[in-house]
DNA sequence: TCCTCCATGTAAAAGGTTACATGATTTG
DNA sequence: CAAATCATGTAACCTTTTACATGGAGGA
């Protein structure tokens, strides 16, 4: 049975877990408390359909519904959407972090309720620290630029990349902290 | 005749507008210089001839090459490239500046050389308005968000990315300093 | 009943990813 | 010239975008 492919599959998946909802709740999600993925119909439900057939998600209220009836439809996870959720949330941050960044903050937004902190707090590490690198090394290719030419709206572009970088290794380092603090047994 | 419509066709025209050069040089320039583009073959090949055949591009050395031959091809932009490029870079900013970030600094990256510094200016002022308006929605946000729950890695998540877009405003005035500054006379 | 949102569905077109293939060019 | 690398090309598959269509629920 193939696994969920897309991020916005997980995404959906990610959803959820935190509780059972329908498309056009996820829709609404997408639009506006999570950054970066479709809220348009023509994604969202094709990936709901993809996933049910892969007996990921499942419907929790097939009670009333005539057959080709439309109305609101309520998902849940499956034990095997739960797996693959927790597999795909499981895997290292690895060393592309910095090309993988928008996938790599959706699993963090659903580690909590599926991963164990410990999890949650390695991955904060690894992403830290190959951002940091990635940083370094983005900074160094800045010198050499900035070396050759004056300032131009293509050196900006790049500072503003490295900027970014930055500052999401320091995001990293403060919730790492935030994560292992007092609040710790939160779960 | 039909405009280039993808992000990657305009970021081949950017990259044109700097100097003549082959698809694997785009390529290259993808997987170091660029945040965000594709450097697959198969994305960028196609990508120019569909350029070409809509005009916007050229082979710059058609001299030597036989029929179905391989090997090495320079492009460069024609006139109506050049044109469509300049089109793209003048659009303003939008107010949905957050959800376009990487296609708006992308055209940022192009903008010497193909549109008056004025432009430009303006182009960072309406993309810092629009970041701060929207850092400004996003905090409030997170503020009903962070009354209701202990931290967790969504909250987490969600303030990764107000911070992302802060940083982007602080850039966006940052770099109008200094391209307004003393060295306002680059082109 | 009519009108307006809510909620879902679908088809066509387009683009990107992956994986592979093949023609040039350089290097020893 | 053989091997390695450069440079381009291509096909299958998948997903998203866009635009439209349709069914239900509730109010006037």
């Amino acid at each position: 049975m193939k696994t969920p492919a897309s991020t916005l599959e997980f995404a959906i998946l990610g959803l959820l877990s935190r509780q059972p909802q329908s498309g056009y709740d996820l829709r609404k999600a997408f639009a506006t408390n999570l950054r970066y993925y479709s809220d348009s119909p023509g994604s969202v439900y094709p990936a709901l359909r993809r996933l049910e057939a892969r007996r990921r998600i499942g419907v929790a209220d097939p009670p009333r519904r005539k057959a080709n009836s439309r109305g609101r439809q309520t998902f849940r996870l499956t034990d095997s959407g739960k797996a693959a959720l927790v597999a795909w949330l499981e895997q290292p941050a690895g060393e592309d972090a910095s090309r993988n960044l928008s996938e790599l903050m959706l699993r963090f937004a659903f580690m909590d309720l599926n991963v164990p902190r410990s999890t949650t707090l390695r991955f904060l590490n690894e992403l830290g620290d190959a951002l940091a690198a990635r940083a370094k090394e983005l900074r160094q290719r800045y010198a050499a630029m900035s070396s050759r030419m004056k300032v131009n709206t293509g050196l900006l572009s790049f500072e503003a990349w490295i900027v970014s970088v930055e500052g999401y290794v320091r995001w990293a380092r403060r919730a790492h902290g935030r994560l292992s603090g007092k609040s710790q047994r939160v779960s």
